[in-house]
DNA sequence: GTGAAAGCGCTAACAT
DNA sequence: ATGTTAGCGCTTTCAC
């Protein structure tokens, strides 16, 4: 009764619209040869019937599908989030479409990719994670581009990654934070593979290292809020305790932020420095008013879509890495008392 | 040079193994009938040429793709992102893929519709957003399933449907708020058009109404932080001042509850109770303890993935409600002076 | 259990 | 400008 009745086909509508199939096939390709007269002829038919061309037949000819595969790698950051939506809008403007993944508990993506290619994506963006080295050598082979973004690879053979300055950024937060009088410095890792946070952890130990500054006490957070709860009641219970953490990004800096606030009733700012990277949207709200060093979101989005639409050849794209800065604010204020 | 080879085929493989085309599709078809023996010769020669079934091959047969059509509606708010990884994750549980759309100024999701039924989608999940009946009706035709989650639309006929039991909550809520002494309520609303929004201002001052009290003042927020400010800007300076808002989501109460204690420098709670909807992450957080009647996001997920589940004959879902839960919380407690 | 053959709905030569 | 003819890579009868 209710069965699925396949929708009509181009034959359909050249039977009603008396003309070939391949008229039908013609009226919908733009700048194909066809007469005003015949395509109009097969415009009022197909509208009669309803008819949509098929993608997926045309996808099987063309070699190509106008799909893009996307995994996030951890979705629960409202950063990436916001970067799966910026991509969205992206690239439909460009007429591609997306298969979206999620990584739950930063499980592999390699089977999530697999599957896409069984789709023939036309390339695959991974945004907060890897793959093994093995599928990106057969993504290339296949002719599929695969772009890592927020994360690259680790053996950083000759990839396409696109990053922000991370560990210029946990140099300038050192930098900014010393300066304002901190001294005993923290850092909150996210995980250990992640190479975001040990490029940040790298520049912001350099510089103490520089400055003679002893080095941070160091922390694991794993880039989720019940993690950095935790690992900032270690910090915040060690004696004596820090007088600065610089977290591997906001969404925990506020998770800290929080908590040296309200458990341990310290004043931020004055008492304790806490500063975070990404500058998410939440880090600007009053009741954070957080430091941080900014990836510019937009622009690597925007680097990304101008990847996707560079012709094939221009492939070896490396690592490009935006520019972020310093934004500086309450949570790091040292007020003299 | 770089260009794109296709990938190795079924006939490719069937070469190499010594065995027929449709021999290698059974090896790739669980439950099909083919020796053991053959099998292992076929996957033996899959594996040395890398060869992966080409999906869009077997969709364009089988009539349907595996995929399912995601389009999501206010991508700003964390909620709606939250759903969509919940979704994402649950679906690919179940071997669907997910087309996504995210829409950003609330453009219509019609143009997006239309291309995922291009795609021949097997199902359609709109999320916080609604689509014109005609499209509706012919997804019904073509045997593609749509499901409303969190939104319904307006010609309420029998569409498929999963909301929050809005207007209890509502009713709930302008309870709880009369209860703890609030007198002079207000309501910031989302957008007009939303049936969310709609309902869960209908329950709010139907219960004012039975008890009285006069209709609450209203102003619009449009979903969104900026709007919510200036709502809560205008609802903060109406004299008399009212001293309690609910808002139609948490999204929008947290930027009231900040503008609040912020700007006006209330005591929140004390002197003015804010409280909201959906109970996203951020509501439970310290720096906000916002009470909230909650949408119990995982179940709706879930009610989801059950109707994607079953056989295209049960397709009457009519509107399925799930009963979310007062959580009451510090931003209504209006402690004793 | 296996191979041959006929398509799924479309595009792309190739004719005319 | 239009129709005819091959396929794209697979699944699915249908014989054997």
């Amino acid at each position: 009764m209710s069965k699925r009745q396949s929708p009509p086909s181009a034959h359909d509508v050249a039977r009603v619209a008396g003309v070939s199939q391949a008229a039908v096939s013609r009226a919908f390709t733009p700048g194909a040869s066809i007469a005003d007269a015949t395509k109009e002829k097969v415009f009022r038919a197909a509208k009669a019937l309803g008819y949509r061309p098929n993608l997926i037949a045309r996808s099987l000819i063309k070699g190509e599908s106008g799909i893009i595969g996307v995994i996030i790698g951890n979705p629960r950051n409202p950063l990436f989030m916001t970067a799966l939506d910026m991509l969205l809008a992206r690239l439909s403007k460009e007429g591609k479409h997306c298969l979206v993944f999620t990584l739950d508990n930063e499980s592999t993506a390699d089977a999530h990719v697999e599957n896409l290619l069984k789709f023939r994506v036309d390339a695959l963006v991974l945004v907060a994670t890897t793959l093994t080295p093995k599928l990106v050598e057969q993504c290339r082979t296949e002719g599929v581009r695969a772009i890592f973004l927020s994360r690259k690879p680790r053996n950083g053979k000759d990839f396409t990654v696109v990053t922000g300055n991370n560990k210029d950024g946990g140099q300038q937060m050192a930098e900014h934070l010393v300066q304002q009088g901190y001294r005993r410095l923290a850092f909150m890792a996210g995980r250990t593979e992640s190479s975001t946070t040990r490029d940040r952890e790298a520049g912001f130990t350099a510089y103490l290292k520089t400055r003679g500054l002893p080095a941070p006490e160091i922390e694991i957070g794993h880039f989720q809020r019940q993690g950095a709860i935790e690992a900032a009641r270690r910090l915040l219970a060690l004696k004596p305790r820090p007088d600065a953490i610089l977290c591997a990004n906001d969404y925990m800096a506020i998770a800290t932020l929080e908590i040296a606030r309200f458990e341990f009733g310290l004043e931020i700012g004055r008492e304790i420095g806490i500063a975070g990277f990404d500058d998410i949207e939440q880090a600007s709200w009053p009741s954070f008013d957080l430091t941080t060093f900014s990836l510019p979101l937009q622009k690597l989005i925007d680097t990304v879509g101008d990847m996707l639409q560079s012709p094939r050849d221009l492939d070896r794209h490396g690592h490009t890495i935006i520019e972020g800065e310093l934004k500086i604010r309450g949570s790091t204020e040292r007020r003299k008392s």
